[in-house]
DNA sequence: CACGGACATTGACAAGTGTCAATATTGACG
DNA sequence: CGTCAATATTGACACTTGTCAATGTCCGTG
């Protein structure tokens, strides 16, 4: 192991683990997990998370997102945060403009946690 | 349809959806989601939810739960209150005991929400 | 350099959440 | 019926969270 554990992004630290539904969650496993759950526990990320991810290019401009919602601009920006920090959205600066893209294997390996497909 | 959007438990809602990566989810679809989400959006729950699922029979004493955890028999009681509310745990009671079973659609349609996976 | 626009940060506040102690409810059993 | 054990409910409290207004930072352009 390359980090510590306590380097990981959350979305790192679920990649390694089996389904819940197949073996009891250790109480270390279900810490590390539960902020990633948190991260798109929220209607307004949910959104934000699928306009990014259905988006042309796969990414999206925050001037983009700010116009989706009826929110003010730093409260869009904190849930970029939030997402970002979880490591379900990466975040590029070109120019003036900030382009957020989808880390691809994030949800997928939370859907398998959950739902236990092993693709 | 034969129930209102207002009667379907948050795991209802979800099954109908397609995954937040394919399009845009609508602010309405959000709003039914998230709960589902957030309801596995807690260490504690998550565990809880992984004990049942693994246990033998698939169901899980809320006794034996009890003694997985180093909180207190309200505490536990409410967590999995919140999971049988959000349709993730079925709960049947059988003499003085109580025992909960997991929905086993409830996560794979969450999975499938999330990350795609069409099985 | 000065200005303006895109985005982030800070501080404040109301609302929501996790926890426990105390108490209520329910059912088995003498 | 009375008691005990299993589980739920209530009330209280500290802590977290979502939101906004105000302000800061960064960068392109004139």
């Amino acid at each position: 192991m390359s980090k510590s554990l306590l380097e990981l992004t959350p979305v790192e630290a679920v990649a390694c683990c089996s389904p819940v539904t197949r073996e009891a969650l250790s109480a270390q496993a279900a810490e590390r997990i539960a902020p990633l759950v948190k991260a798109i526990a929220d209607p307004v990320r949910l959104r934000l998370l699928s306009l990014v991810a259905s988006h042309v290019d796969g990414e999206a401009c925050v001037c983009d997102l700010n116009d989706a919602f009826e929110l003010s601009q730093p409260t869009i920006s904190h849930h970029l945060k939030l997402l970002h920090e979880a490591g379900l959205l990466e975040r590029e600066k070109r120019g003036v403009w900030v382009y957020y893209r989808i880390n691809d294997n994030a949800l997928r390996d939370l859907a398998t946690l959950l739902g236990g497909v092993t693709v």
